[in-house]
DNA sequence: ATGAAAGCGCTAACAA
DNA sequence: TTGTTAGCGCTTTCAT
């Protein structure tokens, strides 16, 4: 392995005129710098990061913890934080938690180990006493897609303000008897789109035509099972607490010949690239993933330059996709590549 | 930030019997090291892996370059990549290179760098040449998915053998006019799977069977897409080269209502979670893609401890997973579960 | 413009 | 069993 030692042996200089050169700061001359330039890319010298964090203390590398790479919500996250960081100089650590709160718990220690320069936390159980021991290290955290604390900088969908639009829409749309398809257990994310179901029919004196809210989980299977029981409401809308269960809704209605649109509207949440590619494109509400963890880097990145920034809670604002299942004529593929190219804006 | 130094002082001990303590190892009296594992628990020392890796010269860190974490492919790799490495100690750093030349090539750059202990490529870019900035330095280096040279370590998919599972299949099932439909550029996993295809239907004397080879694409747009032409051919048998095409031509035939399999049989390759919740579930093989990244994972842990170890080359099966798009009958949902627990065996 | 020296936090010889 | 010393590769004062 080639140090700067090296570099300046070859060079007849002091490995401190080398790392100036290298480090392009001033007080080399032209002449020794491109020397020293030139025999550093002959030897293939490469920066030992470790080492000279160990003295700047700033490390290279960021943390990114979530519940699970394979969902696709995470992973467009992954791909906007990793690129993010990655046009900035950082390095990002994954930590796929699992869903379990041992693993995020030792994914925390490790990253405090790694003396990482920030960390981004996606996560519903992690509490911010957790989260203390970045504090101790001044290591700054910011909570993405779930606000982890009032003292914690969160990046989030706007959850309730999207489910409006879509609630609005729906009304709009003429529906009679809407059920409503939540999951199991309620999370901040379920809540915030119940409240607004609420408030929008109540602001418009339709709170009637909510008939049900069933707690029916959030899987494509538990979409496709739960159907029978929905179904036995007689509604003319269905609105599935996220677009995965939509699906198995879906594919439920399509192998019992129950026509959707047209003997049932259908909507979800979250707008998956898989959710424009069905038979019935589904109407539903875009989260910005990708937007989300770009956005979670950036602030990220700037509360690592100001370590003293007071914690913010930046929102990004869904946006309703009219697709077919609730109706709307629909370009198929078209919207798919557009949304995906909204997201970047 | 609390050193061994701090300990030390608190300890009244110097920090190399810190470090002993610390580190468990041999020649400290127990009675010290109580009170130095007492000492650090209560000033909440947490050892700097960093500083440490400087003088032990081994790092904590694996590298991980994929080429889209977004694909499921890859996705479901990453977590048996980072499950493995965790469970070993080791922190992974993802690199997701989007299919670009140039960003790989500074992934690369950025893990030398940051000196990682090993790195697992996923890629077909990459050239045995580029991967040479790691043996300079001593870095392992494993190929998933894709062997990328004759010199480097390789875990696989076998995708002529899992191919040859699937023709053999098809040709059972009576098929007499099949259209393999191929991606546009030809990669090493395609072109064993064409070459499986000639051999099964040449060792059965069925070669004219095969009646034409067309350059489709691979993703689901592109299935859609060329269904038309592939129908052009009366077909009534169609591989798609992924399942994500194949998708797309169930899509498009279900539309147009033409029958599958009716009408058509149809297989893919890949078996994604997706292919068994379509309303059609898709007849395909099944990658191993968990067990990959975990093997990938094994095998570099391996050659990072026993750095003089020859280039190995390990195929995992995989298997063909028989459903209703070429006629067999299939149980809704029992099938995704298992193989996916399968994948873990 | 360049060099000398100190030190980041830790480990590992060797000495006591 | 414990301490002393040196040094990993790098940066950064402070001299010169």
């Amino acid at each position: 392995m080639v140090s700067i030692k090296d570099i300046a042996r070859a060079c007849a200089v002091t490995p401190s005129t080398v790392s100036r050169a290298l480090n392009r700061r001033a007080g080399v001359s032209d002449k020794v710098r491109e020397q020293i330039l030139n025999k550093a890319r002959e030897l293939g010298y490469r920066r030992h990061e470790a080492a000279a964090s160990l003295v700047t203390a700033q490390s290279p590398h960021i943390g990114l913890v979530i519940p699970d790479i394979v969902n696709p919500y995470y992973a467009l996250m992954a791909k906007g934080v990793t690129a993010y960081a990655a046009a900035h100089g950082f390095t990002t650590i994954l930590c796929n938690a699992d869903r379990d709160a041992n693993r995020e718990r030792s994914a925390f220690e490790r990253l405090c180990a790694a003396r990482v320069a920030g960390v981004i936390v996606a996560s519903v159980t992690a509490t911010e006493k957790m989260l203390g021991i970045f504090r101790d290290y001044g290591i700054p955290v910011v909570a993405a897609e779930n606000p982890l604390g009032p003292d914690i900088t969160a990046v989030c969908n706007d959850n309730y303000a999207g489910a409006c639009q879509l609630f609005e829409h729906l009304m709009a749309q003429g529906c009679e008897r809407l059920v409503f398809a939540t999951s199991l257990h309620s999370a901040f994310s379920s809540s915030e789109r119940e409240r607004a179901c609420h408030d929008v029919l109540k602001a418009h004196g339709m709170s009637h035509k909510l008939i049900a809210t069933l707690k029916i989980g959030s899987t494509f299977e538990e979409g496709y099972a739960g159907m029978e029981e929905i179904l036995s409401y007689k509604p003319d809308a269905i609105f599935a607490i996220n677009d995965l269960m939509a699906l198995g809704m879906l594919s439920y209605a399509q192998e019992h010949g129950i026509a959707i649109p047209k003997s049932v509207k259908l909507a979800g949440f979250d707008d998956l690239p898989l959710s424009s590619m069905v038979s019935v494109p589904l109407t539903t509400v875009h989260q910005r993933k990708i937007q989300l963890g770009i956005k979670a880097a950036e602030v990220l990145l700037h509360e690592i330059e100001h370590p003293q920034s007071e914690p913010s809670r930046i929102m990004l604002l869904p946006y309703l996709v009219k697709r077919a299942s609730l109706g709307e004529s629909y370009t198929r593929f078209g919207g798919a590549k557009q949304d995906f190219k909204r997201d970047f804006e």
